[in-house]
DNA sequence: CTAATACATAGATACTTATCTATGTGTAAC
DNA sequence: GTTACACATAGATAAGTATCTATGTATTAG
């Protein structure tokens, strides 16, 4: 690439349209994103999916991962947090399910 | 909600369909979404995307969101070793553009 | 060649987080 | 009431990571 003409000054000005994604903007989308951005998650997501009428208790999500019960209660929680499963006691035991709506709005983000 | 039968024993039993995501596959696809699982990264995504020819070098990027070049630097690495992004040198400066390809695989998983 | 520029890499540090064990809470069975 | 079970919470620890400063590398200008 041949030039008599400074580069640095020509072509390295900041070009329009590059005021950044708003911070805040960025920080929650990021907060939605890091809770589905771990592999256990992602397996618990998954089975939830297959799962009968897309739900599941604790009991059933555990022993296939070979963690501890706490482990997976902490990874539940972090989904819950940002809207991705649900929360439901029935006696004893808490079903959690899948909100397809918040699941779908990740697809969005990359569309 | 009445009964008589003990629950533990009826319900929670492992259903079909609950093996889970295989953990290759599930950290692959973590490692992924934990690249743009970082408020930083989402925002020089969103320059890159916006700028003209969707791409943007390294002094373009810098600025606006102020921080160090080297920190710079350090995030436009991780997006590239997932190949979210492409290195292309001219001259003196590294352009990054937009990976369409795989940014258009993290959509098709949530759908 | 030397100097300047654009970016990458190395190393240090502070913050986050995934995991465990131990314990608490709430519900059901008796 | 007591006991058992399902799950959550608390606290500790080890591993990961986002950021910085300092330095290295590669290209261009003169």
């Amino acid at each position: 690439m041949i030039t008599k003409i400074p580069l640095q000054l020509l072509e390295c000005a900041p070009a329009p349209g590059n005021e950044p994604l708003a911070r805040t903007s960025a920080q929650s989308i990021a907060e939605l994103l890091k809770a589905v951005a771990d592999p256990t998650r992602l397996q618990l997501l998954a089975m939830i999916a297959k799962a009968d009428q897309q739900e599941a208790c604790v009991c059933n999500l555990t022993e296939p991962l070979g963690l501890s019960q706490p482990t997976i209660s902490h990874h539940l929680k972090k989904l819950a947090e940002v809207g991705l499963i649900s929360r439901e006691r029935r006696g004893t035991w808490i079903w959690y399910s899948l909100n397809k709506e918040r699941w779908k709005q990740i697809a969005n983000l990359f569309e």
